[in-house]
RNA sequence: GGAGGGGUUCCCGAGUGGCCAAAGGGAUCAGACUGUAAAUCUGACGCGCGAGCUUCGGUGGUUCGAAUCCACCCCCCUCCA
């Protein structure tokens, strides 16, 4: 009755509760087991808010089970209520089918598919509810949940009893949907387990009584605490919105730099959550970082891995290449192809032409995506926070466009590095 | 279908004829201090360099003047049928 697999996650903090606690671990010790954990597209590329499950699934794979990556496309189309204050707006189909072949090939880099026995499936829970009629459902399904049951659920407690807001039927059937999906995956794949994180506890459990009642099988049920940080603000956001896994949306250097961000008081705990490194080499590094003088070393390695895990070693070789030059403050130190290169690693950049520009910088820079207003271009100009190729401009110049950017101070006679504040670069090319 | 309660700037939430671009809190941005961290303090926070322009579910109306009053409409919630 003992796994080692579960004693690292538990080390980890991964583990927040299980169902059937007292049999998983000889279950999991017994062979190569399949387990799963889904993931809806909600959108057209998953967050990280989705690594840590994603990375769950890897882990077991690792320790020799076989994941299975179940895409939402039918639940995708009707929207979990857990512990949401709301109800959802509904996609249309063409769209959601859109996310769903985006967000597969997502999946596909965590885990291994050519593995033998432990091999990884990507599934669509679309290929077992689309043709399901609803007498079929009402009878063979719905009949097993008891309405009394579900209403008690605390993912969806909210939702009922706070005036103000209320759930459609659509979306109270949701937890159905998701329990027929582990009770079809025990059928035609044998899986004996569902992960996912704690808002999905409810839904686990419907999914584990109804495999048992359908099927008479005993499954278990893994969920991961939701992930926190220690300021009480939410994880995976940034002032520019949601961290995302496309490298499309969310630039290597982007991500590499969300990570270099954490806090000292999130970095270790973060360590154990997004990384493969042991527990014992985290314990290490939080220790030597304490002792140290300065700057810790957790948030680099937590950077460096989670961001190679993500974007591999050409995305990580990327981050660190942009990160490195424009924090060294030496960027009269670049060379020509080195300032290529940082646009080519998705520093943001624009063109410009020389006859046409902008009459502000407020705008200029607005324009850029620097900053969502030229109120905030305003202050920062007031304050010296805004360098052109490391010359500070000030509100003075704020009209005066064409002075700033003269190609008589251009970089290599046509680049411009401007800075907004500590972090916020832009590489503007003028011709 | 009936009765009642709501819809305010990113979020929560004040405001019930002028002093309201709209309290307060959160989030966010910038500065100082630092380590591209946290905490703290300062400033900004509808848009605009500015003159000024556009907001308080929608449309009309009353008024010198409306987020605030009236009419109709849309949406949400609660209870009743």
């Amino acid at each position: 009755m003992s796994s080692a697999l579960l004693d690292d996650l538990r080390a980890r903090g991964l583990v927040f509760q299980i169902a059937g606690e007292a049999d998983l671990p000889g279950w999991l010790d017994g062979g190569v087991r399949t387990l799963y954990c889904g993931f809806d597209p909600t959108a057209d590329s998953l967050h990280i808010g989705s690594l840590v499950p994603l990375l769950m699934l890897r882990r077991f794979q690792l320790a020799g089970h076989k994941p299975l990556a179940l895409v939402g496309g039918a639940t995708g189309l009707i929207g979990d209520p857990s512990f949401k204050a709301q109800e959802r707006q509904l996609n249309t189909p063409e769209v959601v089918d859109g996310w769903v072949e985006k967000i597969k090939t997502q999946v596909c880099r965590f885990i291994d598919f050519d593995i033998g026995e432990a091999s990884a499936e990507v599934v669509n829970n679309l290929d077992w509810t689309a043709n399901l009629d609803v007498l079929t459902f009402l009878r063979d399904i719905g009949k097993h949940f008891s309405i009394n049951s579900m209403i008690q659920k605390e993912s969806v407690k909210q939702r009922i009893e706070r005036e103000g807001s209320g759930i459609s039927y659509t979306e109270f059937t949701y937890m159905i949907l998701q329990s027929f999906d582990f009770a079809e995956l025990n059928r035609r794949y044998d899986c004996g387990l569902q992960i996912g994180g704690s808002d999905q506890w409810g839904n686990i459990t419907g999914g584990i009584d109804l495999t048992r009642r359908l099927h008479g099988k005993q499954v278990f049920g893994l969920t991961m605490p939701l992930i926190t940080k220690s300021d009480g603000s939410k994880f995976g956001k940034t002032e520019s919105g949601t961290v995302w896994l496309d490298a499309r949306k969310t630039s290597p250097y982007a991500f590499y730099q969300f990570w270099l961000g954490t806090a000292d008081s999130d970095v270790y705990k973060f360590l154990k959550y997004f990384t493969f490194l042991d527990v014992t080499e985290i314990d290490a590094l939080q220790e030597s970082d304490a002792r140290g003088q300065g700057k810790p070393a957790g948030q680099s390695v937590l950077a460096r891995e989670v961001t190679r895990l993500v974007h591999g070693e050409a995305g990580l070789a990327a981050a660190e290449r942009i990160s490195d030059s424009l924090f060294s403050g030496a960027i009269e130190a670049l060379s020509e192809s080195d300032v290529l290169q940082l646009r080519q690693d998705g520093l943001p950049a624009s063109a410009l032409m020389s006859g046409d520009l902008p009459e502000t910088l407020t705008q200029l820079l607005v324009d850029a995506g620097m900053a969502p207003s030229g109120k905030q271009v305003k202050d920062a100009l007031g304050r010296d926070a805004v360098t052109i190729n490391n010359r500070p401009v000030g509100w003075a110049q704020n009209t005066d466009v064409a002075a700033c950017l003269d190609v008589s101070g251009a970089l290599f006679g046509r680049f411009f590095l401007v800075r907004l504040g500590k972090k916020k670069y832009h590489l503007f090319e003028i011709g």
